[in-house]
DNA sequence: GCCGTTTTCGGCCCGACTGTTTTCAGTCG
């Protein structure tokens, strides 16, 4: 966490020198110091102690002694003082779409204002438009940007994002002079929050493509149309951009437009060194501007002398060293999954029966699904007592009598209660094929009590899987305080699989975090936590986050044999 | 502010679109 910390800062002396009109290369020095931070393994505080901050990519002498004196004394000199020649309000103004830091500057020293309720009154007024380089319509687009940004709060859950984009590229494939399209973007690398759909086609006609994209019925609005980039607003206020590239330029176009951000950068420094120069249009060589590749990535990766690199993988965390070297795992694939060890049925808060989803499950290509219907003290979630655990016993007996090549396994998401222990007894543990144990009360915990509660649970001889590792809800409710490495270690210790939650909202373990327990060679399991039969397709998205996490099939107990997961329970 | 067997100084990724301008700055990805 103080990582985090210590990044958020250069994050926001950033915005800070950016508003304050320091060049772009100095805040983008700040930046890429605090992703690396952001992502390093090892605790900065360490760092600091052994005086080996600067073998942080991106931070020199300068930086290593700024962060020295914050982790030292909990405050940054530097910092402070920029706080009070700069107020912050400002840093909020950049979210603004369309706002960056010189427009904001100019706002703030012409009419000192720092706040968004103060610019929307402004704006309104039009007392903008007589600013230097503002006119009606900036006026215009901030008064609606400011109202988008209070609409969205900027990033759409993935599911979102996934069937907009989705939709829109079954549209697309029927416009004519189409000739390929996909997703890009960080829907393409899948990633837990969407801030915008991108999608990449390739045409030798690209006018009529634009006018195809623009004139999609869920369009509420059009931000900008041109020849090779348009973008609008969808009636569920997500924004779309499409690129029209020619066909030679395909696969450095899909490259270039699925990032991230920092792995392009990457790859870009290393196609300089190789002597060459890389861009949207394709591969070149930086003397003669002969071009040297584009059509696909495959050929773009294999030039700059790497293995190909899956859009999941591409966040820059290890992922070039590992190519080069060959190394690359070979991620679990969205079809290796056969089937579901976390869904709620109406024994306690679900929808479906047993039988109308185990019927749900066979349709879709699952061999079985694990039934985890809440324990006893969870009275608002229906909560199964110990006579109703018997009777669905003998429902899920008699059901799989009726199956053949499917499975129903009779689990439980029991509660870990405050003081760590479970809400079932070991009789009554034992009775199930499955036993998941998670959080549902008393988040509010300090962290070290919190850590514990979970590995006291972990440790009951009868636990299989740790359900959500960290509670969070994205965009609602933070992770509660936990020692996630505590608690990976401890799962370790007692066998018991980390979840990887695939519900939207949820996600949990996140990508970041099923990375570091791989490393630590922890098991996984993924569940939808279904509460009706459409979630149970909610599949797809924990399992991008384990390819995100670098999971192979043998990390992941849902793609085993049946006969092997009946073993291993 | 960082970085370096082409550099300890002078680079740092770069192209598209908008809006405000009459040739370009700002923003975005």
């Amino acid at each position: 966490m103080k990582n985090q910390l210590v990044a958020n800062i250069l994050y926001q002396i950033a915005d800070l020198l950016d508003l304050k009109g320091e060049i772009f290369f100095k805040t983008r020095a700040y930046r890429m110091a605090a992703q690396s931070i952001e992502v390093l393994e090892e605790d900065i505080e360490d760092l600091v102690k052994k005086d080996r901050l600067q073998e942080i990519p991106g931070v020199g002498e300068g930086l290593a002694k700024k962060i020295k004196e914050l982790v030292e004394t909990g405050k940054l000199n530097y910092f402070e003082h920029l706080k009070k020649e700069i107020p912050e309000g400002l840093i909020k103004l950049l979210n603004i779409p369309g706002l960056g830091p010189k427009k904001v500057a100019a706002i703030y020293k012409n009419l000192k204002i720092t706040t968004l309720k103060e610019l929307q009154h402004a704006a309104q007024e039009g007392k903008l438009r007589h600013l230097d380089g503002f006119g009606e319509i900036t006026e215009q687009n901030i008064i609606r940007g400011i109202q988008l940004l209070e609409k969205t709060s900027g990033r759409a859950l993935l599911n979102v994002a996934y069937s907009d984009g989705f939709n829109y590229l079954k549209y697309l494939e029927k416009c004519k002079d189409i000739e390929k399209v996909d997703i890009a973007g960080s829907l393409r690398r899948m990633k837990e929050t969407i801030g915008d759909v991108d999608i990449l086609a390739s045409s030798n006609n690209p006018d009529n493509v634009m006018d195809c994209f623009v004139t999609f019925s869920e369009v509420q609005q059009i931000l900008s149309k041109g020849p090779t980039k348009s973008s609008v607003l969808l009636k569920d206020n997500i924004q779309v951009d499409l690129r029209v590239v020619e066909p030679k330029s395909y696969g450095a176009a899909l490259q270039y437009f699925t990032g991230s951000k920092e792995h392009n950068v990457t790859l870009r420094g290393y196609a300089i060194k190789k002597g060459y120069k890389l861009n949207e249009y394709g591969l070149f060589d930086k003397n003669t501007e002969k071009f040297i590749a584009g059509k696909t990535e495959e050929e773009i990766y294999r030039k700059i002398g790497f293995t190909y690199i899956e859009p999941e993988l591409r966040e820059n965390r290890g992922e070039f060293y590992a190519a080069k070297n060959k190394n690359l795992p070979k991620l679990v694939s969205y079809n290796e999954v056969i089937g579901d060890f976390h869904v709620h049925s109406i024994w306690s808060d679900g929808n479906d029966s047993i039988e109308e989803l185990a019927n749900y499950a066979k349709k879709i290509g699952y061999s079985f699904i694990g039934i985890t219907d809440h324990s006893q003290s969870l009275k608002i979630a229906n909560g199964l007592s110990e006579d109703r655990v018997d009777k669905k016993i003998q429902e899920i007996v008699k059901l799989n009598k009726k199956f053949s090549d499917f499975k129903i396994f009779c689990g439980t998401e029991c509660d870990i209660k405050t003081d760590g222990t479970l809400d079932y007894n070991d009789k009554i543990l034992k009775k199930f094929d499955f036993v998941y144990i998670g959080i549902h009360s008393g988040f509010k915990m300090d962290k070290n009590k919190m850590t514990d509660r979970i590995i006291k649970g972990m440790d009951n001889e009868n636990v299989n899987f740790l359900a959500h590792p960290t509670g969070r809800l994205i965009g609602k409710r933070d992770p509660y305080e936990v020692d996630i490495e505590k608690i990976i270690d401890a799962a370790k210790e007692t066998d018991t699989l980390i979840e990887i939650n695939a519900f939207p909202d949820r996600l949990d373990l996140d990508d970041y975090h099923a990375k570091l327990a791989k490393e630590k060679k922890i098991k996984f399991v993924l569940g939808t936590d279904s509460h009706n039969l459409n979630h149970l397709l909610f599949m797809k998205f924990g399992i991008a986050i384990a390819r995100r996490g670098w999971l192979e099939k043998k990390d992941v107990l849902n793609t085993y044999k049946l006969k092997e997961i009946e073993k291993m329970l």
